[in-house]
DNA sequence: ACCTGAACACCGTTCAAGT
DNA sequence: ACCTGAACACCGTTCAAGT
């Protein structure tokens, strides 16, 4: 008998794990601050979960849905013809609002295929807004063209790797705009 | 007396280091791992680093010397109005050649300013380019929009996050030609 | 069913003691 | 001067034992 008496839950130990990455990292994420914070012993954590790496795994899909949203909805709210742009710039609100939990995106292990699956789709509006205006041929190339300016020019600005002062937002925009056109000339 | 007999030296602490962060990841690099490598204990790595951080600071340092020689090397190579192109290819193929260590480069730690510098400086000869085609008010946001490319497009390849398979090599030529004809039209 | 203390192997780091 | 063993605090993880 007595038979349940759950401590906590699964859902709530993943926010906690989030809170933890977003304030400290996820190098820093350590089972017995989980514990602590959702009020249970380390051992207890492994029956909700594998191991520290899947853990972590609940919060990088988490973060994923939540930036698929976000870009899905700043696609909705764009007057046509200017999607892109506005997707482009929810991304980098996404990333600088929780650059820890963003950089967790990118730092999956090799093995999760699901994982890479959850990552893909993340940006699957964006996908879907160029094939509605690229040949069908481009659309694979532009994606990756776009997705990966995102995320270098994210990851740089939210490592520090943008020295030398300058208007960083200048920069976005300046960037943005020239890549749109291009893409627009194919 | 007998006053000295050192068993290792600075620089093949920092090489035996670098070969682990090559194989296995920063992650992955302990103190342990190091002394063993150089046939010593991990007490005396603290006699040449203060701790595990600054001694990967060190590596990170070598890695960013070597980029910069390998883009300056690239734009000598170069014929006229193609170096950065050139400059372009040569980035992508030092991170594929030793990806983990590339990504030391952008995981330095906050504090090292001396480091931020040079990770600036492993991306000057680009900029030296840059200077000598576009106009002055460009200059800046246009090495942003080709570094954050550059480090943004490597970076998902060497990950895995270039997921759909298809042709990466021409999706990097795709947004290489574009980006660069795109600021010749500033 | 879920939780726990105790234990294990493994870290980074310090320090007094060796030569 | 450089190296070392021993120690400390801290990890992730396992497991038998509790309710």
């Amino acid at each position: 008998m007595c038979p349940a008496l759950a401590k906590t839950s699964d859902q709530e130990v993943v926010a906690a794990a989030r809170a933890i990455v977003e304030q400290t990292g996820a190098a820093a994420l350590s089972m017995q601050a989980v514990a602590q914070a959702v009020g249970v012993r380390p051992p207890s954590l492994y029956k909700r979960f594998a191991d520290r790496d899947r853990l972590l795994d609940e919060v990088a899909r988490g973060a994923m849905d939540e930036l698929a949203t976000k870009l899905q909805s700043a696609r909705d709210r764009a007057p046509a013809g200017a999607e892109l742009v506005a997707m482009a710039r929810a991304y980098r609100s996404f990333a600088k609002r929780a650059p820890r939990l963003y950089a967790l995106i990118f730092s999956v292990r090799d093995g999760s295929a699901e994982l890479h699956d959850a990552r893909a789709q993340s940006v699957a509006p964006l996908f879907e807004v160029l094939r509605a205006t690229l040949a069908e041929a481009d659309v694979l190339p532009a994606a990756r063209m776009l997705t990966a300016f995102l995320h270098g020019f994210v990851a740089m600005e939210t490592s520090g790797a943008f020295q030398l002062g300058g208007d960083v937002q200048k920069a976005f925009d300046f960037s943005l705009e020239r890549l749109v056109r291009s893409l627009g000339d194919s």
